[in-house]
DNA sequence: CCCTGATTCGC
DNA sequence: GCGAATCAGG
C-alpha cells in the first residue's frame, strides 16, 4: 500500500480528530500504527496536544463510538450479590435516602463510591461488571487485575473484582469510570 | 500485559 | 519517503 491522496487525506481527518495512529491504521488497512505515525510526522502533522510532554496522553474525543447504550427496560434489578447475610443484627435504618455501606472498622476502606454522583447507568453498569468479577484474592492481584475490592473487608465477604485492567489504570473500565469522576453532575449545590 | 506516540536508520 | 525496530511512557 502506498500513501495515495486520499489515504493521506483520511489519515489527517482521523488524525485531527484525535484517533489513535493504531486506530488509523486498522481503518486504512494494509499499514502499521508506525507506519501511521512515521507518515503523521512526515506530514508534520505531530503535535496535538499543546502543553506538557510531547508523548502526552492523548484521548480527547471518541468520535467513532456507536456507544452501545439503550436500554429502555431495565430498572437496575438489585439482586445484590455481595453481602451474604445481616439480619436482624443491625437495629434499624429509618433512613433509605441514600444506601451509605457502613464499614465495621478497619483503616482502608474500599473505594466505595457511596453512590454518590454516579449516573444510574454506570451503577447498573458496574453493578453488572461486579456480576462478573472473577473474585480473586488479595495474593491473585497481578498488575493487569482489577483491583477493585468488593463486599466488606471485615468478613470473607470480600474479594477483588480481577477483570482485566486496561492501559495502566489500577481498575477495569467500568471501576475506572466510577473511581475517577470527571466531576460532573455536582451542579446541583444551592449553598 | 495492554496500550500510546516519538525516534532512529536501513532501505 | 517509507516503516520496522526501538524507545519512552501510561
Amino acid at each position: 500500500m502506498s500513501w495515495t491522496d486520499e489515504r493521506v487525506e483520511l489519515l489527517k481527518k482521523m488524525w485531527s480528530e484525535g484517533q489513535s495512529a493504531s486506530q488509523i491504521a486498522k481503518e486504512l488497512g494494509g499499514v502499521t500504527r508506525n507506519a501511521v505515525i512515521g507518515k503523521v510526522h512526515r506530514l508534520g502533522l505531530s503535535n496535538r496536544a499543546s502543553g506538557g510532554g510531547a508523548a502526552a496522553e492523548a484521548k480527547p474525543a471518541e468520535a467513532e463510538k456507536p456507544a452501545p447504550r439503550a436500554e429502555p427496560a431495565k430498572p437496575a434489578p438489585k439482586p445484590e450479590p455481595a453481602k451474604a447475610a445481616a439480619p436482624a443484627a443491625e437495629p434499624e435504618k429509618p433512613a433509605p435516602v441514600a444506601r451509605k455501606a457502613i464499614i465495621p472498622a478497619g483503616q482502608p476502606l474500599p473505594p466505595q463510591p457511596s453512590a454518590n454522583e454516579i449516573s444510574p447507568e454506570t451503577l447498573a453498569n458496574v453493578r453488572e461488571i461486579e456480576k462478573k468479577a472473577k473474585r480473586i484474592s488479595l495474593m491473585e492481584l497481578t498488575e493487569r487485575t482489577c483491583k477493585w475490592p468488593i463486599g466488606d473487608p471485615a468478613t470473607d465477604d470480600f474479594w477483588f473484582c480481577g477483570l482485566s485492567v486496561q492501559a495502566g489504570k489500577p481498575y477495569c473500565e467500568a471501576h475506572v469510570s466510577v473511581a475517577f469522576q470527571p466531576m460532573s453532575s455536582r451542579r446541583d449545590r444551592r449553598r
